[in-house]
DNA sequence: AGTACACTGACGTTGCGTCAAGGTAT
DNA sequence: CATACCTTGACGCAACGTCAGTGTAC
């Protein structure tokens, strides 16, 4: 009954690979299968075969969730944006390499634009669901009137009711 | 080079497949599957193999299509909310059908429910996707911030440009 | 011995894309 | 005869789910 991933406390330590998938919301299978396709570096292994993930795992993990179920990228799509990422990475390390304040500023303006691009396409996204849900609210609130004159109605037929 | 569907002006007559798919925006190969899961009622035929849309098959198509790319209901889940769509259509006949504001009443309380199903599952979509544009939109920010101290600093080391 | 976890194949499913092979109207 | 459109298979692919068979730590 009692597993001992039942006790696990989160930390900033190494977790198996069932942990992790319930921290993020996602399934072993499923990023396995993100480490077969090279989204994920290869884990540490234990026991020459248990996969062990550590916190930036996790967060890259969390990303691509976010990137496919919320925003809708394709697998490929995103490698291409955690490219991105990583070049994110190198310009930080770029940034942090030097006190030069004109290739910090260069630096800067390179990964802004990274992230400006990413916003349009969340932002496109959004508006389209916005839509939907404006049409959907309309269509509630003439239901919702057409209920309110029906037992208006009724309330007019048997007042003492 | 021209073709006859170059000529084809909109209307609310019968379309081939064609027409229909660039008019909702998808391919005629999905409309034919659509057709096939039985998301569609069979299209009219013509020639004895032709299908053949009508204004309603286009609005269906145009539902379908977003309730899959805007809100990201598999098709499975869409066959049952579109269903459900069949229900409030029958609720609606059974609306008209009668004058009595008891069972006007009840029926509108049916489609109201329906509605308001439809409108938490798109709401809790738009709740992430907008949790996904603030946190896009505090990381772009931050680097704006980041990027106004190093041209701050620049100004200070050629004050007079 | 049981169970709770891990692993690697390998095949199944969804939602189409993409031929292949053929038919019809201009 | 070409081309523009349609048809029905049938196979291909992405992103996993699921199952089988195996291993190991408690």
């Amino acid at each position: 009954m009692l597993s001992l991933n039942a006790f696990y406390e989160p930390s900033d330590e190494l977790r198996p690979i069932g942990i992790v998938a319930r921290e993020v919301g996602l399934t072993p299978r499923a990023i396995r299968y993100y480490e077969e396709l090279g989204l994920l570096r290869p884990a540490v292994r234990v026991k020459g075969s248990d996969r062990l993930f550590d916190e930036s795992d996790v967060q890259r993990l969390k990303e691509i969730k976010r990137l496919r179920e919320v925003i809708g990228f394709s697998l490929t799509e995103i490698a291409e944006l955690l490219d991105a990422d990583d070049v994110r990475a190198h310009l930080r390390n770029q940034f942090r390499g030097t006190t030069d304040p004109e290739v910090r500023a260069r630096v800067l303006r390179a990964a802004i634009g990274l992230a400006e691009r990413r916003l349009a396409m969340i932002q496109r996204k959004l508006a389209q669901v916005e839509a939907a849900a404006s049409s959907e609210r309309q269509h509630l609130d003439q239901l919702s009137r057409l209920l309110a004159q029906e037992e208006d109605r009724l309330h007019a037929a048997a007042p003492l009711g």
